[in-house]
Parts: C-alpha cells; structure tokens; sequence
DNA sequence: AGGCGTATAGTCCATGTGGACTAGTCGAGA
DNA sequence: TCTCGACTAGTCCACATGGACTATACGCCT
C-alpha cells in the first residue's frame, strides 16, 4: 500500500537526508537548503512540512519522539523507516534511466550513489537507448518540417533540444565508461570514513 | 490587476494559440496535442478548461459566443483580448533571459517568434551572462569540492550540469549570430503566406 | 435496425505546492 | 532595560494539476 502513489522529487530528498541521521523538520529545511539542494527543485517551507507529513501517513517515515530545547516550541524528530529507504532506491531505479522530466532525473542522479554500481551502470544503458531514440526522433522531425516548409523559427526549440541531447550522449557515455572500469568510488563502501562522520556533524552542530 | 498572478506555461501555449484563431476549449485540446506541445508539458484536459477558465475571470480571453454543430453538446468558443496578447509577451520576455526553471525557458522559445527580432537578441544577451555565471559557479564549486576532499560521486549531477551549460551556451551563441545576421528569418513578416493560412484551416477542418 | 466503440465536451475531487501569516525566543544596540 | 530585528518552528489558505468520472452523438459492423 505505500508504494503505489508515486513520490515527489522532494519527498526523495527528505528521506534521503534522513538516512544520514533523525532531525525534525525545521532542521531538514535548514540543511537541504545549506546544501544548496534547492538548486534542484524549490523548497519550500510549507512544501516540506506537508511532504513529511503524508511520508508518515504512508508509513515511509516516522516519529522518533519529542525534545524541546531551552524555551523553544518543541520539535518532533523523524526517523526513517525501512519502506522509505527501500522507497528511495525504487525511485531512483526507476528515474534514473529516464530522460524526459530532467528535474526528476537530476534528483535521481544526485541520490544514484544510493544504489550499487552494476545497477547504476545497467539503468544508464537504458537510459542511453532512450537518448539515442529521442535524438534521433527529433532530426526526422527536424527534416520532415524542413521538406514540408515549415519556417524555421518554428523549429528553434526542436533544434536546441536536438543538441542539447548530443551533449548530454556524451557526458552520460564519459559517466558510464568511469563506472564501469572502476575510476569513479562509488557506493557507501568508497567512502572516505573522514568523510562520512564529518558530513552531518558539520552542519547539525554549528 | 490581470497581470499580478504569474502565467504558467500551460496558460502561455494557449493563449499563443488563440492568438491564431478562435476556438473552443476542446479544440484547443486536441490542437496542442496534434502539434506535440505535451512535449514541453504534460497537457491534461482538467488542466486545460480550468486555465481557460482562469484566463476569463483574469481578463485574458473571453467568450465568442456559443455554437452548437449538429446535436452535439454545445461548446463556447473563446477569443484572445489584447491583455492576453501583451501578456504573452510580456510572459516571453520574463522567462527568455532565465537559466532555471528549463521547461519555462523551452516555452518561451517556442513561442519566442511572437516578440521582434531585436528584443530577442537583447534577451538572449541577458540570459547568456546568467550562462556564463552560473557555470563559473559549478566550475568553482566543483574546484571547491574538490580541494575539500569531497568524494567524486555525490557531485555528479553538478558536473553534467556543468557540461549541459557549455553545450547550451555553444547552441545560443550559434542562434544568436543567426538572429543577428538576419539569415534566420523571424517574426510574422516574414512567414511565407501560404504556411500561414495552411495553419490553422488544416488542423480545424479534418 | 441495433449495438458497440470511439470521439466530443466537460465536471469534479484528491493531491501537491507556494506564499502569507502566527508566535515565541534570542541577541545586539540605543 | 527596552526594543527591534532575525531566527526558530509551524499552520493555513488559495491555487495548480491530474486522473477519474459523466454523458451524448456519430460512424461502422453485423
């Protein structure tokens, strides 16, 4: 029952950061912007307090207790369940080897070291067989247009997207490539441990 | 008091549509669709009536009266007001400089042809010094990262997107110069006539 | 002639999102 | 010491979107 309503671009970000460690909400809105993850997708404040609400209706998250620090209002932390971790690795699974909705994609990218190597490379050549379809579609439209003397300045947003899918053939096959001959850590594993402790620390105790 | 609340791309597609004749809602429906616009965005008929809806109470569009063919239900036939035409322009000029937000900006492309030649050129102008900087950003970011002992894979997606910046800037250069030596004809001078008449008629007397 | 599928035309509700608003607390300066 | 502004934490409402649902009419097959 919790998997079946599709999840935000947002709600993945929530409860990938929460794998990193329990927070309450306030402090989730804190670090996913200090992380400049907004660059991805707007954050808002009212977006982010709904969104956990419905992952805790739908069981993917939920309450880690109550604390109240000094005087403040008191705070409720969530913690993450194992339907949402599962929840995560699914999207990303299913996200990664698409190309339209990039913003999707992008997300899918940014959490992809959530999932293995052999898998990441394996949705990626799905992925590319996409790519080389919708590029491909895009230059017979591109000169049916032209032989039915459509004026260009029709087909300006075509032609961009035309190239714009070349660019991004090449920088997915240099990906790739890494992927597959080791060059690029990847996963938990290649993690410096420095690194990891050092990652949520840093930025909950100031 | 129309133009306070923005314009979503939805909004935009169809009143540049009604820009070319008027037409009932379900027409409009089934014309987006023939000409592949759900590309840019996905095109529910919920979405739709309720725009156009939107777009009456707003002053953009208003009813042409009501016509009913043969028996079917009868249907309003709606008609751009010149709020709505300078809107769209308006809308053009907002989102063609801008960087984020992609599928805004592949709107505004597309429907780029309604503004003049030279206030495209300067828009672009805008909008490639946001190209510049922000991949200057990801280029130092990256350094950044780097220098910091971040691992390779969370920052990924920041070096497609730095890749992407590059490839989009080459393609805008290359329109740019095309806009600017007059060898990419533009505007509504300089449609070949028959296309213009072929258009619409084609689409809405199957 | 009757029935079935598809096209036409539209409504309605659940979900998601964004911005405005509330309200208490801490720190710095007059 | 009082006040003002900024931070903390969260609620609430209006708007946008998508999908399901309704209902009639037309064309085609049998």
């Amino acid at each position: 029952m919790p998997e079946s309503t599709r999840l935000t671009p947002v709600a993945v970000m929530i409860l990938a950061t929460l794998r990193e460690a329990d927070m309450h909400t306030y402090e989730l809105v804190r670090l996913l912007r200090e992380r400049k993850d907004d660059r991805l997708v707007p954050l808002q404040k009212g977006t982010i307090y709904h969104t956990v609400a419905r992952l805790e209706r739908d069981g993917l998250l939920a309450e880690a207790g109550v604390d109240r620090e000094g005087n403040r209002p008191e705070r409720t932390t969530y913690t993450l369940l194992d339907a949402g971790r599962r929840a995560v690795e699914e999207w990303v699974r299913t996200e990664l080897p698409q190309i339209e909705r990039s913003t999707d994609f992008r997300v899918a990218l940014s959490e992809a070291h959530n999932l293995e190597r052999d898998d990441v490379v394996a949705l990626l050549d799905r992925r590319r067989a996409l790519l080389v379809a919708s590029a491909h579609e895009h230059r017979t439209g591109l000169d049916g247009a032209a032989h039915r003397g459509v004026p260009e300045q029709f087909m300006v947003e075509v032609q961009r997207q035309a190239a714009l899918l070349d660019a991004e053939l090449a920088w997915q096959d240099a990906l790739r490539a890494r992927l597959a001959d080791g060059s690029l850590a990847w996963g938990p594993d290649e993690i410096p441990e420095h690194f990891t402790k050092e990652r949520v620390s840093k930025e909950t105790t100031p």
